[in-house]
DNA sequence: GCGGACTGCTTACCT
DNA sequence: ACAGGTAAGCAGTCCGCG
C-alpha cells in the first residue's frame, strides 16, 4: 500500500522519511492516573491492533488499539466471555473423579469437542477443560490443571490407565494468543470499535490490490489460493504513522567500570533523555553537589531541565511513559525500565504510580508498547537477513554507526564525573541514536515489526523480542485453531515420526545437509551463477512436506519416497506447512520482490514493498531450519532431513543435466551452480528442464566477469560486470584478522576489480607481486603504525573462566585482562597481538611494539594471500623473493 | 624429553 | 534457542624414538 494512499486514508501527518520532520507542539499535559485505563469508546475510529494482554484485575483479555489521528492508545476488553482452556483425552466422567481438579478454585466447566488430530489423521472427541483464569491452566509449577491431570489420574481410576495415554493439549499457549486465534483476530491490522464491538476495518484500496494479486495466481489450486489471499490481505493493508518517544537514562555509580544493578537500584538516576516523533528533545538532570555546569554545547532544540529532587525527575519521566503509545529503548528490558521501576519503588512510589510492568525478562508498559531495540537487533535473523549483516556487535554504538551513521560519544571520564552539560550531551546522543534507529528509512523498524506481527499473529512487543521460531510456531498455531485441529505436543510428534535416517558429515549433527561441489581451481572468465530461489521453501511446498505428511499413517503413501531417505510423504492431504510457507514463498518471489524493484511505483510504495519482502525473507530463510531445532514446538527431524535430501537431489540433477548439455560446472553450493561461459541456448534448455522435471524454477542470479577459485569450498572471489567484487569466505575478509592484513587484502581486491580480460591479468599480477612484497617488507622493517593494526579481534563465546577443554589464544588474552580487574563476559570482543614470549599473546592494551612476533604475522600474510595467489599461478615465497634454498631453511 | 601425526575445540564464514 | 558444511589455527594427546 503506497504511503500516499495511507495518508489519504488516515489523513495523518505527511510521512516522507526521516529528514523532513513534522514538528507539532508537544503535548505537555501531565498524565492523569484517573484516566487509566483508557477504555475505548463505544465507537472508535480506525485503529491498529498493536498489543494484547490478559488483565488479571478485570479477568479479561485486553486489546491495545493505537488510534493514529490522536496518537493515543485505547483499551478494548473482551465482551464475548471467552475463557482460558486446555484439552484432554479423558472424558468428563473420568475427570470428575479427580478431586484436585474439581476443587481447583480456577476450574470452571467441561465441554465436549470434536477435533481433528493431525498425527493420526482422524477426528477425535476431546474434553475441553475451561478455567476461570489462565493461571489455573498453567500458572504455578505445582497445582495447576495441566499438571494435576497426568499426576492424579493414574491414582484415581479403578482400572489403571497407562500414564502415557493420558494427554493434555494446548495448555502452554499464552492466554492472549489463544484469545487472538479463537476470535480470528489479526494483530497489526486495522480495527474499529462499533457499538462496543471490535470490527476489522475494510480498506478498499488494499482489497483491490489483493484481488489483483489473486488474479496473478489464478492458476493455483483453490486450497493454495485461499492462503495467498489470507497472506496478501495481511501484507497489503497500510501501516500508520507512528507516534513514539525514545528514552535513555544514566545512573550514578561509585565504581566507574561497574554497571549499577537494576534490581537493587541503589544509586540515583542522574540523567534522563527523551526524543520523540512529535518534537520532544528533552534532557532531565538531577542537581548534585560538586558538579560543574560545563560549557558543552548541545544539539539545537534540546531543552534541559534541572531537578532538585530525584522523585520529581522520575515523576516527570513517568509522565512521558504514561502518554506515549510507543516507547523505544536500547536494552530497556534489562536496564532502563527495570532500574526506573525499582528505583521508584525504593523512593516510595506506589505500584499504580509506576507505568512499568516488570517481568522476569521483560519490562512492559501499562499504557503503550515498549520496543526494546537491543532485543530486536540482537535477533540473528533480523541482523543477518533484514539488515544484511551491516552491524556486527549489538551495541548502540555499532548498530547506530552502521544504520544511522551516529556513534556514542566516547567518554574519557566516568559518568559520575561528568559536568552537567557533558552528561546531558552524552545521554542525549544515546537517545538520539535510539530515536533514529526507529525513524530512519521511513520508520522501517516499526513497520517491519508491524508486518511480522501480522504474519505471526503476535503483539508487537512479543514479535520484537522473540525469535523466528516463535513467529513460525504462532502462525502455525493460528492455522490449527482455525481448522479445528488439535495442536500436537512436541513429544508426540517425536515419538511418532522418530529421528533421522541419514548420517551427517559433521560430527554431532543430526542429519545430512547440503552438497558443496569442489571448485575447479583457477581463474575463469564469464561465469554464470544460477540458483533455485528460496530452494527449501520451494521444496516444502512442492513436495508437500510437514509434520503430518512426512511418514503419514496411510499405507498407500508409503511408496511415495523421498530421494536418499527411507521416508515417504502423504499423497492424500496437504500439509499446513506446505500451504503456508509455500504461499509466502510464492508471494515473495512473484509479487513482493518484483514490486520492491518496480521503478514505475512511487519510492514510498517501493519502500513499503521492500519492507514486506524483507520480512518474508527472514521468515522463509528460517522455515526449514526450525523443523530441525529442538526448541521449535513442531520439531520434526524427518521434515528437516527430507527437505535437505530433496535439496541435494535437486542440485545434483541440475549439475548432471548441465554437464549433459555440455556446460562446464565450476562450483556449486546448496542451491547454486557456477557455469563456465554457457550459451544462451544452453541456459534456456536448463531452465526448461528444471521447470518440467523438478517443477522448480532456476534463475540466473548473476554473471561474473571472472571468478577466482582456489581448491577450497566456500572460498572465492568474483568480479561482476560493473567492477564490484564479491569476496566469499576468504581469510582476508574475516573479521578477526588484523587490520594490517585486511588492508593489504583490500588493495589486492581493488587491483583485481580493474581486470577486464585475460590479457589484463598479466599486468595485474605484476602489481600484485609488488603489493605483497611491500607488505612483507613493512612487516620485516616493523613498520605498522599503531599496534591496533596488528590486533586480532575475536569474540568470547563464553565467559573467560568458562573454558575448560582448551584455552584458545583469545581466552588467554582475556584472562590477562581479567587479572587487571576488567569484567569480561560472553560476547565481548578481545583484541590481542602475537608476541615473542610465552604465552605468545597479549591484549593490545598491554603490549608494546618491540615484543611483536613478526614471523607469525608473515605466516598469516602468507596463508591469507595463498588463497588467491594459488589460482593466479603465483607462489608467496617466490613473490617475496625467497630462493628455494632459503625457504627450506 | 621431543617432534610429528592426529583429534578436538573454537571461531568465523557460506548457503 | 532456525539448520548443516567448510576453513583455519591452535590446544592437547598419543606414539615412537634403541
Amino acid at each position: 500500500m503506497p504511503q500516499k494512499k495511507l495518508d489519504a486514508f488516515f489523513d495523518t501527518a505527511k510521512c516522507t522519511g526521516s529528514n523532513e520532520k513534522v514538528v507539532q507542539v508537544p503535548n505537555f499535559e501531565k498524565a492523569d492516573l484517573k484516566d487509566f485505563p483508557p477504555i475505548a469508546p463505544a465507537n472508535l475510529p480506525p485503529s491498529y491492533f498493536v498489543s494484547a494482554a490478559y488483565d488479571g484485575k478485570v479477568g479479561k483479555a485486553l486489546i491495545k488499539l493505537y488510534e493514529p489521528k490522536s496518537g493515543k492508545i485505547y483499551f478494548w476488553y473482551d465482551n464475548t466471555g471467552h475463557k482460558p482452556y486446555c484439552y484432554t483425552n479423558l472424558s468428563p466422567y473420568e475427570l470428575e473423579k479427580i478431586d484436585r481438579l474439581m476443587n481447583h478454585p480456577g476450574f470452571d466447566h467441561f465441554e465436549i469437542e470434536e477435533k481433528f488430530d493431525p498425527l493420526t489423521d482422524k477426528y477425535v472427541t476431546v474434553t475441553k477443560i475451561v478455567a476461570k483464569d489462565p493461571l489455573a491452566i498453567g500458572g504455578k509449577p505445582k497445582g495447576c490443571i495441566r499438571d494435576i491431570i497426568p499426576e492424579d489420574s493414574p491414582k484415581v481410576f479403578e482400572v489403571p490407565i497407562d500414564p502415557n495415554n493420558i494427554k493434555v493439549w494446548e495448555s502452554r499457549i499464552k492466554y492472549y494468543q489463544s484469545y487472538i486465534y479463537d476470535l480470528g483476530l489479526y494483530p497489526g491490522m486495522i480495527y474499529e470499535v462499533k457499538d462496543g464491538n471490535l470490527v476489522l476495518k475494510h480498506v478498499k484500496e488494499a482489497e483491490e490490490t489483493v484481488q489483483l494479486i489473486l488474479k496473478k495466481f489464478e492458476n493455483a489450486p483453490p486450497e493454495e489460493l485461499s492462503y495467498i489471499e489470507q497472506w496478501a490481505r495481511l501484507l497489503e493493508y497500510p501501516a500508520p504513522k507512528f507516534r513514539y518517544i525514545a528514552m535513555d537514562i544514566e545512573v550514578y555509580s561509585p565504581v566507574a567500570t561497574r554497571m549499577p544493578d537494576p534490581r537493587e537500584a541503589a544509586y540515583p538516576i542522574i540523567c534522563v533523555a527523551f526524543y520523540s516523533s512529535d518534537g520532544v528533545k528533552q534532557v532531565f538532570l538531577l542537581r548534585r553537589e560538586n558538579v560543574e555546569e560545563g560549557s558543552e554545547k548541545l544539539p539545537e532544540g534540546v531543552e534541559i531541565k534541572y531537578f532538585d529532587s530525584e522523585n520529581e525527575l522520575i515523576k516527570e519521566t513517568f509522565d512521558f511513559l504514561w502518554r506515549y503509545p510507543f516507547v523505544v529503548t536500547f536494552n530497556g528490558d534489562d536496564f532502563d525500565f527495570r532500574y526506573l521501576a525499582h528505583r521508584a519503588r525504593k523512593l516510595g512510589f506506589q505500584k499504580d504510580e509506576i507505568p512499568i510492568e516488570v517481568g522476569k525478562r521483560v519490562c512492559l508498559l501499562k499504557y503503550g508498547v515498549h520496543i526494546d531495540l537491543y532485543k530486536f537487533f540482537f535477533n540473528r535473523s533480523i541482523q543477518v537477513y533484514a539488515f544484511g549483516g551491516k552491524y556486527r556487535d549489538v551495541t548502540l554504538s555499532d548498530v547506530g554507526k552502521a544504520l544511522v551513521e551516529l556513534e556514542k560519544i566516547a567518554l574519557e571520564k566516568a559518568i559520575s564525573e561528568l559536568t552537567y552539560r557533558e552528561l546531558a550531551k552524552y545521554c542525549f546522543r544515546d537517545v538520539e541514536i535510539t530515536y533514529k534507529l526507529v525513524s530512519f528509512n521511513d520508520e522501517l523498524v516499526l513497520k517491519l515489526i508491524l508486518v511480522l506481527s501480522r504474519i505471526s499473529s503476535m503483539p508487537m512487543e512479543d514479535v520484537s523480542r522473540q525469535g523466528v521460531s516463535r513467529w513460525i510456531r504462532n502462525f502455525m498455531h493460528r492455522e490449527h485453531r482455525r481448522r479445528k485441529m488439535l495442536i500436537p505436543n512436541s513429544e508426540d510428534i517425536l515419538a511418532l515420526k522418530g529421528k533421522t535416517a541419514t548420517k551427517a558429515i559433521i560430527k554431532g549433527k543430526k542429519y545430512k545437509g547440503a552438497i558443496v561441489v569442489d571448485p575447479v581451481p583457477g581463474v575463469h572468465f564469464n561465469v554464470f551463477v544460477m540458483d533455485f530461489p528460496s530452494l527449501y521453501p520451494s521444496i516444502i511446498k512442492i513436495w508437500n512436506l510437514g509434520y503430518q505428511t512426512v511418514l503419514c499413517p496411510h499405507f498407500e503413501c508409503r511408496s511415495n519416497l523421498i530421494p536418499d531417505t527411507p521416508h515417504w510423504v502423504c499423497k492424500k492431504k496437504r500439509a499446513l506447512e506446505s500451504l503456508l510457507i509455500g504461499a509466502l514463498r510464492d508471494l515473495r518471489v512473484q509479487w513482493y520482490k518484483p514490486r520492491s524493484k518496480d521503478k514505475t511505483l512511487s519510492p514510498d510504495m517501493r519502500n513499503w514493498y521492500e519492507i514486506i519482502q524483507g520480512a518474508l525473507k527472514v521468515i522463509l530463510n528460517a522455515s526449514y531450519g526450525v523443523f530441525g531445532s529442538e526448541s521449535f514446538d513442531l520439531y520434526c527431524p524427518p521434515v528437516a532431513e527430507a527437505t535437505a535430501a530433496i535439496g541435494r537431489h535437486s542440485i545434483t540433477q541440475i549439475i548432471n543435466k548441465a554437464e549433459e548439455l555440455g556446460i562446464k560446472v565450476l562450483y556449486g553450493d546448496t542451491d547454486s551452480v557456477f557455469l563456465k561461459n554457457p550459451s544462451k541456448e544452453q541456459i534456456e534448455e536448463l531452465e526448461k528442464w528444471a521447470e518440467f522435471n523438478l517443477k522448480m524454477n532456476i534463475d540466473l542470479d548473476k554473471v561474473y566477469r571472472y571468478v577466482v577459485f582456489s581448491s577450497r569450498k566456500k572460498n572465492y572471489l568474483g568480479v561482476l560486470a560493473d567492477g564490484s567484487v564479491d569476496v566469499k569466505g576468504l581469510t582476508g575478509k574475516k573479521r578477526h584478522m588484523p587490520l594490517f592484513i585486511k588492508k593489504a587484502f583490500d588493495k589486492l581486491k581493488d587491483r583485481l576489480a580493474r581486470v577486464k580480460n585475460p590479457a589484463e591479468f598479466e599486468e595485474a599480477k605484476r602489481d600484485i607481486i609488488n603489493m605483497v612484497r611491500e607488505c612483507y617488507m613493512r612487516l620485516k622493517r616493523r613498520e605498522w603504525g599503531s599496534l591496533h593494526e596488528l590486533a586480532f579481534n575475536v569474540v568470547l563465546g563464553e565467559a573467560p573462566e568458562h573454558y575448560t577443554k582448551t584455552t584458545p589464544q583469545h581466552v588467554k588474552a582475556a584472562r590477562m585482562l581479567k587479572e587487571r580487574g576488567l569484567e569480561l563476559k560472553a560476547g565481548d570482543l578481545i583484541s590481542f597481538v602475537k608476541v615473542m614470549n610465552e604465552p605468545h599473546v597479549k591484549p593490545v592494551e598491554l603490549a608494546s611494539d618491540h615484543e611483536i612476533d613478526v614471523d607469525k604475522y608473515i605466516a598469516y600474510l602468507h596463508s591469507t594471500f595463498d588463497q588467491v595467489l594459488d589460482a593466479l599461478g603465483l607462489d608467496f615465497d617466490e613473490v617475496i623473493g625467497l630462493t628455494k634454498l632459503e625457504r627450506f631453511m
